[in-house]
DNA sequence: GCGACAG
DNA sequence: ATCTTGTCGC
């Protein structure tokens, strides 16, 4: 047996925008919308933060137990930070030093919640779909802004959602994880349908806005 | 040309 | 993202 998570197929990472973009067009018809993913036991979050005036990355994951939330196990990857943030290219600057703390786990999990978007990018290749067809594994963005997409105003009470429309598309959608708090925006990353990835961010999110994975992974990334 | 713009 | 204390509201 191998292990799942192979980073060996990667690709560069070092590309001018125009590269960058050419190659979200290219991996964005691998990213797959519809429910491939095992019975989840395990829910991962990542997030990542910076120091010393940006020069340095440094990406956390956190993972946990998906019928309690209960923790299992997290890593922490710092490395120099490899390029600028550039809207729509947010993946180019955080994924390597995500894939570095991926690689530190010993146990896979079975789903993935990033920090921001999965197919609500203007080429429907956000960081979550980045991640997702590059560890294979099931993913979803969780965004707490915009980036492309308009909507109707979102119902207060807990649970309720509209669609995130972007050329006559869905591509996410706005979720009111709490009432009384602005929403979040979710959308598929890879091998999971939107009803399915706002049916787990729900399990996952329990008195705060967004979801445990996440938080937790928030912290870590934060923390020095 | 102008405005928008995940983290 | 990051720089940062107290403060308003449920």
């Amino acid at each position: 047996m191998s292990k799942q998570l192979n980073y060996c197929n990667s690709h560069p990472w070092n590309l001018s925008p125009s590269e960058a973009i050419a190659l979200q067009r290219k991996l964005s018809a691998q990213v797959i919308t519809e429910d491939r993913l095992d019975p989840v036991q395990t829910v991962a979050g990542v997030d990542v933060g910076f120091e010393d005036r940006d020069s340095i990355t440094r990406a956390a994951v956190v993972v946990l137990r998906f019928d309690d939330l209960s923790f299992i196990e997290q890593t922490v990857a710092r490395q120099p930070t490899c390029s600028r943030y550039i809207p729509g290219l947010l993946s180019f600057r955080e994924c390597p030093a995500i894939l570095a703390a991926l690689a530190q786990l010993t146990v896979t999990p079975d789903l993935i919640f990033c920090d921001g978007q999965g197919i609500a990018h203007p080429r429907r290749f956000g960081i979550a779909c980045h991640l997702g067809v590059l560890t294979n594994l099931p993913s979803i963005g969780v965004g707490k802004s915009r980036l492309v997409g308009r909507h109707e105003p979102v119902p207060e009470m807990r649970g309720s959602w509209v669609p995130l429309i972007d050329k006559e598309e869905t591509i996410g959608a706005v979720l009111r994880t709490r009432s009384g708090v602005s929403p979040i925006f979710v959308s598929p990353g890879h091998r999971i349908s939107l009803t399915t990835a706002i049916d787990y961010v729900m399990a996952c999110t329990t008195r705060y806005r967004l979801p445990e994975t996440t938080r937790n992974a928030d912290k870590l990334a934060s923390s020095k």
